[in-house]
DNA sequence: GCTTATATGTACGAGGCGTTCATTTACTTC
DNA sequence: GAAGTAAATGAACGCCTCGTACATATAAGC
């Protein structure tokens, strides 16, 4: 009986804990406040105490709030929507659109992601961090579906991708975070379709193009 | 010598003072914190001590951190985007999207906004508010001016017009936030352009219209 | 085994939150 | 002008969060 760890199986000691222990440990939490109470009641005094893991070692990988909740949020979501190829861009794009609004209106996902982005308002790491894990890669996805597209002669080849992007994706974003008005199926199909046929009046002097 | 106001002109006592005095003070102080510091340094306790009005009264008259930066963010910033009706659709669409830009990116209060509309993915009071005060009358300009465009026979009566106010706005406001991509002028006429006239290949089958 | 990296408990000062309370003063009403 | 009411004040409170510091205990790597 020369000295024994005096951590039981579940009880927490001091010392090093494996390092993926931790990890999930504490990624498991953060999820689960988010998930439950939202970005507003995310603490790093909370994540400490419902984890079990100590605020010290918190800080030294997660150097922001911002950071945790975005490592957090990637662990307790499943983002799974890769752009579907039918063959014609109107049917995939409004596939896409319809399965982007559902993952943001009716899982819980959906109201952390708005509260991340508004979150990277006020906090630059989290900002750039948004970007590179999060909306690169969407957009690209979105630019390269669109891109097909133009090859196969569906879409003008002159028109910039990233500015459709914009206009659909955008659109939606803007009605999310402003809530001014409803996200209706309605609202999808017109947005694709005032996009793909144009708004001018046919023969109208707008009608430059 | 019975009793004198124990407060100078400029120094404080206890007691009433005028109202529009106390808001005043507060409406500068609050409206100087945002354009300087910004929203996440805003707190009751510094509006407290650098406007030298008592927390007590500010808890009274602004109950949540966002109504104070709200009411204090329209005291500081000059509000006048009037619509253009220049007969032109494409062209006033154009102007007043530049103004807009040039308000969010070259004005300090645009950044403000975009804190704000962060600050209310989290605070539902100040999300009401922000839709009430805000967004509702911007989109009304908006709405109204397309729809003279409709009636003058430039763009298709079909069309929903408050989604297309969604396609252009949005799109802008989607840069701003997520800042995935550059706002430049190039994108604000796509953005019309694209819409105007459409970004379907004419004679595709995507073209149903 | 020895060394190093890491997690732990504990504590700290600073600061914000949101509220209470008695006191002082401006406005209103008669 | 006197009385009554509404409002602003200072001060203090308990609670929470932040971010950091320190000494100690343990897992990994060599």
């Amino acid at each position: 009986m020369t000295k024994e760890p005096k951590r039981t199986t579940t009880g927490r000691g001091r010392g090093r804990r494996p390092a993926d222990e931790v990890r999930a440990d504490v990624l498991r939490t953060v999820g689960d406040l988010l998930l439950t109470e939202g970005m507003s009641d995310l603490t790093f005094e909370r994540v400490a105490r419902l984890s079990g893991v100590s605020k010290t070692t918190l800080y030294k990988w997660w150097p922001s709030k911002g950071a945790l909740a975005l490592d957090g949020y990637f662990h307790a979501v499943e983002e799974t929507l890769t752009f579907p190829e039918s063959g014609d861009i109107r049917v995939d794009l409004l596939s896409q659109l319809r399965a982007f609004v559902h993952l943001m209106t009716e899982t819980p996902g959906g109201k952390v992601l708005a509260e991340l982005i508004g979150q990277a308002q006020t906090d630059n790491d989290l900002s750039v961090a948004l970007r590179e894990l999060y909306s690169k890669e969407r957009r690209r996805q979105a630019v390269e579906r669109l891109t097909l597209a133009q090859e196969q002669g569906q879409l003008e080849t002159t028109v910039d991708t990233q500015v459709v992007v914009d206009q659909l994706w955008g659109a939606i974003y803007h009605r999310l975070l402003l809530r001014d008005e409803p996200v209706t199926d309605a609202f999808i199909v017109a947005l694709v379709d005032n996009l793909l046929t144009g708004i001018a009046r046919s023969g109208s002097a707008v009608d430059k193009r």
